[in-house]
DNA sequence: TTATATTGGATATATGTGGTCCTGTATGTC
DNA sequence: GACATACAGGACCACATATATCCAATATAA
């Protein structure tokens, strides 16, 4: 009943990407060490949110990974989805089908509810909120202050 | 994320127990075998249980379990927490000192209203309202039927 | 062409889950 | 007291998943 490490880590990854200037690349490196994200398990991990089309991987010198999705418009249930696949807390909220033999219903009823609350919530937290509170909290600096102003790229805005 | 088969197995057991009459002791198999649940599995799990006195385990021939909080003032949360210990879905929501480095503090607070309502919601579910709902339930029948009408023994009745 | 930076596959390790088995122990019954 | 019954508790195993790490291959800017 635990959040992963690869959904963690992927929430770190977009609340820094969320914090560059609209269309910036940041380096695989840069991310993994402003956000203390092992580098090979990053590459993975951004990997998987780029084939949600998430984020945009760029190889090559000065290449790296591109927020695609404006942060308004992505909350922390997509990437935890993207990386965990869609959480539900038991076989039958998911298989209503699979659990007629045992027929707890009731039981089940109650995990539904729970599982849409909880859904619930992480939807409503968008990235713009989250990055707006965090830059609020003094101990960001130290990653705040590694965010170098780069070139806006083209015209290439959100999605 | 998900609930584990222990957890979903303490509270099969807990609904067969609950439909008992106040005091009766149901055999480990005859439970087994009700709720389609692995015996020496059961043991486990009835001794989990037992430890913290939810349940009472007798030895010996016509040995078993026997309920021993009522089943009004016994919820999910109480058996799910007893065998997968305290919910929490990220390190900081329970250790929030441990993270201060990293700093996503509204990402954290996020998680901490979401464990909030789930829990919320697991310990409205009491067992007495849940055996009532499932009783309702028609494919409960076979179940049902393993139900023998016990005698109350002695004059111990629910904490 | 070269240096840079990511890809994708292979591998390793740790941990947790789910389940089984066996010997020991407690206890009701004869 | 002997015996049969039924749970206790520890050891053990299979399996899946999470969490990495490493390396050869590939793409690309300069």
């Amino acid at each position: 009943m635990r959040l992963t490490k690869a959904g963690e880590y992927a929430i770190r990854c977009i609340l820094y990407l969320s914090m560059q200037k609209k269309g910036v690349v940041a380096s695989r490196n840069e991310i993994a060490d402003a956000m203390d994200i092992p580098r090979d398990f990053l590459t993975k991990i951004a990997q998987q949110l780029s084939r949600s089309d998430i984020i945009e991987i760029i190889q090559g010198p000065k290449g790296g990974f591109r927020l695609l999705v404006s942060p308004e418009k992505l909350n922390l249930l997509d990437v935890i989805e993207i990386m965990m696949g869609e959480i539900f807390f038991n076989e039958c909220a998911l298989r209503p089908l699979s659990c007629s033999k045992s027929c707890t219903c009731a039981v089940h009823t109650i995990w539904l509810k729970a599982r849409s609350q909880f859904r619930d919530t992480l939807r409503q937290a968008t990235f713009d909120q989250l990055i707006k509170d965090v830059q609020e909290c003094g101990l960001l600096f130290e990653t705040a202050s590694l965010i170098k102003s780069k070139e806006v790229e083209g015209n290439q805005g959100w999605v």
